[in-house]
DNA sequence: GATGAATGAGATTTCATTCAT
DNA sequence: GATGAATGAAATCTCATTCAT
């Protein structure tokens, strides 16, 4: 079912989802069910596929999760943890500037979709594949996400320094566009990552209307 | 495998993708596999899903489609064609100001991504799903959409009517933010489809620093 | 189901069930149910096969034949026709000389076996896939066949001129070995057709004791 | 699919191809296989039949072979094994004289397909259902049994023992007899078991031409 | 009389998950 | 706690056959 290059064994572990006080086992499963699913979507990715990616069987990935699906939102959560955390970061460190702080949660938007990309895909595209109960916890951390950065540019508004006339659509059409950054970037390409940051920071920037 | 609401049988026909002269059973499944994988997914959708909601069964999907991956590229290939022609016209439509040229588009993609909005979901999703051959007919047609809006940015900026400094990532913010209206847009939501279109036109030409 | 070969539109007419009488339509699928099932077995070649192979559709075929199975049972019946009169004619040409008699059938039977290999390997391999009434019709004419074969063994051994102390085990042994040859022989092998016949008959008779 | 008989439970294991060590539902499997395919062939037995003929479900078939073209083949495989154990030990039992080192084949031969007489007669007739892989191994033991008859007779013919014109036509007549056997042969019929191995051993001798 | 659509059963295979050991 | 076997449902797809036109 998953094409070969998903199969192999050896799967440097995605150390932002690992901890080091995680059992191993249950880490290497982790790992593996995110390159399988970032390849595959969850619907196409089996129980088998992850557990032999993570060189197990699916016996043992029942021992440390619930359910394929427990899996998912165990997945998808820690992702948005990282991804919040990191914004949330940012923002404490920047300054007074609107345009200093809507530059940071850019960069660290986009940093996350760099570094952890496979996670971020999934936690993209699979939000369709949760189930009632891990969909409202998911679906909440996103929107928080999402409010991050709406009370940025509506600072920004309020205060003169960005000119947008719709902040609100301003602010999903800059997460929307940061966060399409994990579709298409492939380390080693034409980009350095510093530079897809500062370009996605100087075109965020433009979005609102911000003259620099 | 596909929650109880999917599997009505009243489906209003996606006008968009059939054509008067196609057989009615080939186009009622086509339309039911725009409804269930837009959904589900590709992988989530069975065939029988899709062959009931179209009020028919497996069978007659297999006597009409070769397979269910040759329903994904029809349906995709269809799908991509309704875009690319309708960012054709506008820009036959629009006269020579870049400033107009890119709202031209900018509106052509949003509206198709609302009208058509889930063929545009499935389009940009299912890639993955996409198997060698089809895959590469709608990656070809997909870059051709971008390199449309590449060309009107670029021409924009040689012309010193934008001011970015990154037109081709310019470009790209702006497409991904436009096609991430399928992904949240309701009818019947706040904002009216002109409103839609009118805020991502003016927050496109802010993207690319085009003071009006 | 068929591979590649089989499914070649221009199959040479055999001409051995082909006759002028047939509706040329009928006989074409005749013929290329002998190319399919000769390949893949009765089981394993679809009607769908069978009619492409004869340039048609499935449902052409029915209109001609009752069913799949009737398509096998006048295949087969037809192929032991051929083989009984084959085998009779010769005992009328032949004379009075056991030894002369038995060459003269073995001879028939092998030329059969090639001429009509397809048709042979069929009525050989398929009796188990022929239902009830078609059944017995064949397994009558397979036994009035071997029946040629024993009172031609018994005759020689009776007038002294074979030597077998077991007359109608060796004539079995004898006609599985002939018909056998379908199984092996290829057009334009090592071996000539009448190289086949000519060792065939001397190997018979070895095998009824008789010093020539 | 297959008719009422195929399906009663009580398989007599079919020991041959069962040794103490294997699992006991793969070696179920595999003897439900032999009863099965054995009457309606490869195509004409389903993986359903032979499951349920082995009192169990097409699941567990998958979890002990990895297709039903592979227990064919393993099938196929083992039979053949035990044909040329069979023989080859036979010849290493036998004396000097080419008429006993032939008896004693054609009788290994014969004892095999008697005694085996299902696996025999799917190592026949289900050679054209093999696939590429597996086909090829089974042509090479096919071919290393007829070999090991060409190579007695030919000695027989050399030491002037045996007078027949064609030694490995003579080979190929009495090998081919032989496994005829397996079409015919029923427990409790006319000839018991040695009757058959003896008249078989007598016509073989007489086919190469060996006067006692 | 010929053709394309339809049909419902059944084909092989895989699924997520559980259970003994 | 870990492993291999088992399970029953469901996956995709094909079957022989019939029916309107």
């Amino acid at each position: 079912m998953v094409p070969v290059e998903a199969r192999r064994r050896t799967v440097p572990p995605p150390t932002v989802l690992t901890r080091p006080g995680d059992e191993p086992t249950a880490a290497a499963l982790l790992a593996a069910a995110v390159e399988v699913m970032a390849v595959n979507g969850y619907h196409g990715s089996s129980v088998r596929d992850i557990a032999s990616a993570a060189g197990t069987s699916p016996a043992v990935l029942y021992h440390h999760y619930e359910s394929k699906q427990g899996l998912l939102v165990r997945l998808c959560d820690r992702g948005l943890d990282v991804l919040l955390r990191a914004t949330e970061d940012a923002l404490d460190d920047a300054g007074p500037d609107p345009a200093d702080r809507l530059g940071a949660i850019v960069e660290a938007h986009v940093r996350v979709h760099m570094d952890s990309q496979r996670e971020s895909l999934i936690g993209n595209s699979e939000l369709r594949a949760l189930e009632a109960p891990g969909r409202a916890l998911v679906v909440a951390k996103r929107d928080a996400q999402q409010r991050l950065f709406d009370r940025v540019v509506r600072d920004g508004v309020r205060s003169g320094r960005f000119t947008t006339a719709h902040p609100d659509e301003a602010s999903r059409f800059i997460t929307t566009a940061c966060t399409g950054v994990a579709t298409w970037y492939r380390r080693g390409g034409p980009l350095t990552d510093d530079d897809v940051v500062t370009r996605h920071r100087a075109i965020a920037l433009d979005a609102v209307g911000c003259g620099r």
